[in-house]
DNA sequence: ACCGCATGGTTGCACGAACAACCGCCATGC
DNA sequence: GCATGGCGGTTGTTCGTGCAACCATGCGGT
């Protein structure tokens, strides 16, 4: 048997032509190098693991700088018990606290620091120049616009097909 | 699409404008949507978690459906001790063999069997059905193009600043 | 031939994250 | 009022991965 053949064609039995091939192996590629660089960086020089980070950054923008547990794992893309987790060290290290929520009981807030809040405003600065360094800088605005678009198309589809969290 | 709305332009000091923004958090959350909505499409089908599977395309691929550890790991973005595991596992199920370097005693190649091949060509339908479903088909030609040579701008710049394989 | 030194692969260990089970609390039903 | 079901958060456990340390082998110098 010969699987050989068969390059060219877009229907669905075949394989991916070379363009495909390169926009979606270059996607794992980027975000994996992207992504272990700028998490590098970050701690070599803040301590601060990317995923913390992205913590004190959505912390950050939200009123009062505090956030409900649920929203906050939803929205640096972690399950609860890893939010938990996470939320843990932060607090042991001083960058937020955990407060209870007046209108109900069960839900608990992450409220940033001073501590933290600093430790952010540290952090932004490396991590912001790491992205436009590693990635922004390569993008003319039109592509910019390009990508942006494009996951607006993709990413419904994909977040509803992903297990958990469908709320399509 | 400029809609004066046009935050500050920004040097290096500032925030992310809205569509730099959107091109940055998009690419980290369709990857993150994309690879969990594959991985489990894959896993709940052939029971066959995605690095696996990318271990064995790599495989197929490869003149004799083998490969070098070394290589193997580079190729699908993975430490060797993180490959050994990996290898071992598949090897435990039968989808590949370790076969010795007869001109580098040092060297083990992992082989595909009959079995991991087969299981391969059942399991690369589903798998290409998803690519293109949940990403492709979103996608034009011209926009797959424009992904294409942007990944390939960035890519070297990425490799290179991430830890280990910086072979700039 | 011998000695460093680099390279390929495996192992011990630690860490981060997911899953499932759990508990306390809200919001309905009767 | 009290039951039921759903939701928010934490805990026990397991799994996959990276790092560092460790052989064993290859390679180049002297």
């Amino acid at each position: 048997m010969s699987t050989t053949t068969t390059v060219p064609t877009h229907a669905d039995g075949g394989d991916l032509d070379e363009a495909e091939l390169r926009a979606w192996r270059g996607l794992l590629r980027v975000h994996a190098s992207l992504s272990k660089a700028l998490d590098a960086q970050l701690d070599r020089e803040h301590g601060l693991p990317l995923t913390s980070y992205e913590v004190l950054v959505y912390l950050a923008d939200a009123e009062g700088e505090k956030m409900r547990m649920c929203d906050l794992a939803s929205s640096v893309l972690l399950s609860r018990s890893g939010l938990t987790r996470l939320v843990d060290r932060l607090e042991r290290d001083g960058l937020l606290v955990r407060e209870s929520c007046a209108s109900d009981a069960r839900g608990a807030f992450a409220k940033l620091t001073p501590a933290g809040h600093a430790k952010l405003a540290a952090a932004r600065a490396t991590h912001l120049a790491g992205v436009r360094t590693l990635f922004l800088s390569h993008l003319g605005a039109e592509e910019l616009e390009v990508l942006g678009s494009v996951w607006d198309r993709v990413l419904p589809g994909a977040a509803c097909a992903a297990p958990d969290a469908c709320d399509c």
